[in-house]
RNA sequence: GGGCGGUUAGCUCAGCGGUAGAGCACUUCGUUCACACCGAAGGGGUCACAGGUUCAAAUCCUGUACCGCCCACCA
């Protein structure tokens, strides 16, 4: 196709996929195999099976595309590894959900039937977000794809069990965790939110046991009360000094139970008393450990109170077997209030903690499970980042991932699921737990006793998301790949998961790979609607970006998210940021268009370059540094910036218009039609990684002599010093600056842009300019020197412009215009002449910053004077 | 309770010690042969507030307010 048939809209939704399908089939996202470049390589953060494309998605996939594709046009071999993460309690709820509407459910098909199915579900459905991946652009080495549930995968993630475990680093132990009784699991903290709520605070009685009295206390969860097990105090609190150790009775159940002391309490709350429950609370639960407490749990895992474990009890509290929570509450409270034993109720500000998958309450929960004790995993890393062997980018997150490291707690690694690695713990007749990597491994290790079972948890998500960077890569076999791509050179994630995911693939890189997983962690922001507000699926205020897609292209998507994307925490979405990428796209495509239909080929490189041409090099030479040292910072906001201003500004708004006469001329199109060419290839690589498409479609049409087959392997501009043009550069700026001038003063009487006029005049220095200024203002004859006759006149840099009034001006237009002008001006100059005035800043200023404001004020002063010989010419009209 | 961001033109954001910037929106003008998804010229801001440092502060320091995020065990 040549320049005459390209339409003069570019349409980008037929162009994307064409391209995509090109660069697939030239097996552009594999890496290059060429040993001699050196490597670059990401792993992608897995998106969950259940996940469909978001604009969170829409910006971090496409970041990472863009800085694997600007690697590569610098002449690397990139591998962008994909992949999904079975994200084990977020599937679980889908399935078991659909299961339910189809009238069933996880438990009725049983463990092995439900794994079946979930395993068809994600044949089915599975890999639409990565399909969605490829409609965004991004080049990523499908043939590598990984799915953190594959065989090879799974091996892995109980290797390092089994590791972990045998080091004596992974233990089985009882804690409080967050219970979820609808899923009938404990979650993790991130699966969770905080939500304040309108609460009660009970005050109740405990009397001493020898009857000589009683202490109040306060609890917000008086169902609770069942399992208490002692009250506790401050030891310095003076109330209670001299009575630490006497015993007290629980309310109701009339247990004896003894009065600590403890750091915990704050004597400023209430009365300074504590209840101690350590099956139910965590705080109570350290305290239970310190003194060495039964830790009696009375709610199953449906959260329904269950007395077996602290029977006998008062006969009347039987009626409370089976009861829900909160049920239990008003009854507990009921016969409090019976009894006189509630002193009080009074309103209470609490924070409940809701599970995200099934918006539960959260029940704090004794219950047994796996943990990783983290300490020492955490050393080498907190080392690591204290060395700056890993680095942030905004490194005001080093900070957030330090402090977390630095008070590093054990992992609970066990979920009550069934989707998931399975936890490789198997138990002998005896009684024996053995680590085995199945249940073959494990009947050889327990031999000659036999196993009887498995531990029917699986992992935690994070557990086999932590090995990403290296199990996709084969580990722990010694593939080629695991040579040639680990360590990885970049993790571009959300901050939400830098403790969660970035800290945990940290600790397994170091101990497990034997390096850091990755060099630097870029976290990008988070995308909001206009009014600060989430995007969130489940209340309809999200925007999909399939739909931008369709509409704009995925390029003006990309643009309009990478464009706004700097060192901010949050980015605002606006509808209208994709519509500007659109037409900014199609600026490109018609400047293109314009180029090619004045350049069949390309010309020999000129010998003679005039200013403009030199001025537009210089631009370009300007942009290119600006550009690669933004993509080399992970700054795609000032990448954007810049590409746009050089293009829309630099060559659209001046070099082209300026150029457009010498590119009718036969005799001096040359020169023109080299740099136009030289700029626009170098341009569009440039943009390559924001909007990969365009840029290819626009490459295919270039007549270049000698042409990459795409520009997605092209490499990147080499500029010449020489194109660092400061002279030519402050010539023709100087010239602009001028030829503005004029079109202003035009305007401001009253001649649109466009109709010439006949005669203008200058004085000063324009050298061999002239022409610019005459034809980019539209002035048929531009002479030296004033005008004779009535003439208004400006000044820019040096040069005073006139233009000789011929017909009518509407006077009485002018005459106010100046008046503004006038007043402005007398503002601008008492600004500066109190400055001027000033010793201080005569004596201590900088002398360029004097010499600069007393320039001003000269220039303020012959402005002034031209002001006034308008108002006078039109006064005399 | 602690920490981290933010507060600049109607909107979204750059600027981070020397006379306030961009895009969009707005006003006026324009069928100039690449583009009206365009071009030209304009209007519009006491840079949240209060102190301080400095000849000079949107920019540095201290404090306050509001918005947002994260961490934390207040019954």
């Amino acid at each position: 196709m040549n320049a005459q048939e390209m339409p003069t809209r570019y349409d980008a939704t037929q162009k994307e996929s064409h391209w995509y399908a090109c660069w697939e089939e030239a097996g552009l996202f594999s890496p290059d195999p060429n040993p001699e470049k050196p490597r670059f390589t990401i792993t992608i953060p897995p998106p969950n099976l259940t996940g469909s494309l978001h604009m969170g998605h829409a910006l971090c996939y496409p970041i990472q595309d863009m800085i694997g594709r600007f690697e590569r046009l610098r002449g690397k071999s990139v591998l962008i590894l994909p992949g999904q993460d079975h994200a084990g309690i977020a599937t679980q709820t889908v399935v078991d959900k659909q299961l339910r509407k189809e009238g069933s459910s996880a438990l009725q098909l049983g463990r092995d039937a439900f794994i079946e199915r979930v395993w068809d579900w994600r044949r089915e459905s599975g890999d639409t977000i990565l399909r969605q991946f490829r409609a965004l652009g991004c080049a990523f080495d499908w043939s590598r794809s990984r799915f953190t549930l594959d065989e090879h995968y799974a091996d892995a993630v109980l290797r390092v069990f089994i590791d972990w475990y045998e080091r004596g680093l992974i233990f089985r132990g009882k804690r409080v965790v967050n219970w979820d009784p609808i899923l009938k699991t404990n979650v993790s903290d991130i699966e969770t939110e905080r939500k304040a709520a309108k609460g009660k605070l009970y005050h109740v009685r405990y009397r001493f046991a020898d009857g000589t009295g009683e202490i109040i206390i306060a609890t917000t969860r008086p169902e609770t009360i069942l399992a208490d097990v002692a009250v506790a105090v401050h030891p310095s609190d003076e109330r209670y000094k001299d009575i630490i150790g006497r015993k007290l009775i629980v309310p109701l159940v009339n247990r004896e139970v003894p009065l600590i002391a403890d750091m915990y309490p704050d004597p400023e709350f209430g009365t300074g008393a504590v209840k101690i429950t350590p099956a139910h609370d965590a705080n109570d639960y350290e305290v239970g450990v310190r003194h060495q407490l039964a830790m009696p749990v009375i709610l199953d895992e449906s959260a329904r109170i269950n007395l077996d474990e602290v029977r006998p009890v008062p006969e009347a509290l039987e009626s409370l077997q089976g009861l829900d929570r909160f049920r239990a509450r008003d009854a507990v409270v009921e016969m409090l209030e019976a009894a006189d034993l509630l002193v009080r109720t009074e309103d209470h500000d609490v924070q409940l903690v809701i599970s995200d998958r099934s918006k539960e309450i959260i029940e704090p929960l004794l219950s047994e499970q796996w943990f990783v004790d983290q300490a020492a995993l955490a050393k080498p890393v907190i080392e690591a980042v204290r060395n700056g062997e890993i680095t942030f980018t905004p490194d005001r997150y080093t900070k957030l991932l330090l402090d977390w490291l630095e008070n590093i707690r054990p992992w609970n690694i066990s979920r009550q699921l069934w989707w998931g690695h399975r936890v490789p713990i198997y138990t002998t007749e005896s009684g024996r737990q053995i680590a085995a990597l199945n249940p073959e491994d494990a009947a050889r290790r327990a031999a000659p006793e036999r196993v009887i079972s498995q531990d029917p948890d699986v992992l935690d998500t994070w557990f086999s998301s932590g090995l990403w960077p290296f199990a996709t890569l084969g580990w722990p076999d010694e593939t080629p790949d695991l040579q040639n791509y680990y360590p990885t050179d970049v993790l571009v994630t959300d901050r939400n998961i830098i403790n969660l995911w970035v800290a945990r693939m940290l600790m397994m890189g170091y101990d497990q790979a034997g390096a850091k997983p990755f060099s630097h962690v870029v976290i990008h922001a988070t995308v909001l609607r206009r009014d600060g507000a989430r995007m969130s699926k489940s209340l309809g205020t999200g925007i999909d970006p399939m739909d931008v897609i369709e509409k704009f292209g995925a390029d003006a998507l990309r643009w309009a998210l990478l464009g706004q994307s700097g060192q901010n925490q949050e980015l605002r979405y606006l509808e209208e940021k994709p519509e500007e990428a659109r037409n900014f796209a199609n600026k490109i495509w018609n400047a293109t268009r314009f180029v090619l239909m004045n350049v069949a080929e390309m010309p020999p490189e000129p010998r003679d370059l005039n200013p403009v041409d030199r001025w537009l090099l210089s631009r370009l030479a300007e942009t290119e540094t600006t550009v690669r040292t933004a993509y080399e910072q992970y700054d795609p906001q000032t990448a954007c910036q810049t590409l746009y201003r050089f293009f829309w500004n630099d060559l659209c708004d001046w070099y082209i218009e300026v150029s457009k006469s010498r590119l009718a001329d036969e005799s001096t199109r040359q020169t023109p039609q080299w740099v136009l060419l030289t700029a626009i290839e170098a341009f569009l690589v440039m943009l390559h990684p924001v909007m990969p498409h365009l840029t290819e479609e626009l490459y295919a049409y270039l007549p270049l002599p000698e042409k990459s087959p795409f520009i997605m392997s092209h490499r990147w501009p080499t500029i010449p010093e020489t194109w660092h043009d400061r002279d030519a550069h402050a010539e023709i700026e100087r010239v602009f600056e001028i030829t503005r001038a004029l079109r202003a003063l035009r305007a401001s009487v009253d001649l649109p842009a466009g109709t010439k006029i006949p005669l203008a005049g200058f004085t000063g220095e324009l050298g061999e300019n002239g022409s610019i200024v005459s034809s980019q203002a539209w002035v048929e004859t531009l002479q030296a020197g004033r005008p004779e006759g009535k003439v208004v006149s400006t000044h820019a840099a040096g040069v005073d412009l006139y233009i000789l009034l011929d017909g009518l001006v509407d006077v009485e237009k002018q005459r106010i215009r100046i008046e503004r002008d006038l007043a402005k001006l007398a503002d601008e100059r008492a600004k500066l002449e109190k400055r001027l005035n000033d010793p201080q800043f005569v004596e201590r200023a900088k002398p360029e910053v004097i010499e600069r404001d007393r320039a001003a004020k000269a220039e303020l002063d012959a402005k002034q004077a031209r002001l006034e010989d308008r108002a006078r010419l039109f006064s005399e009209a």
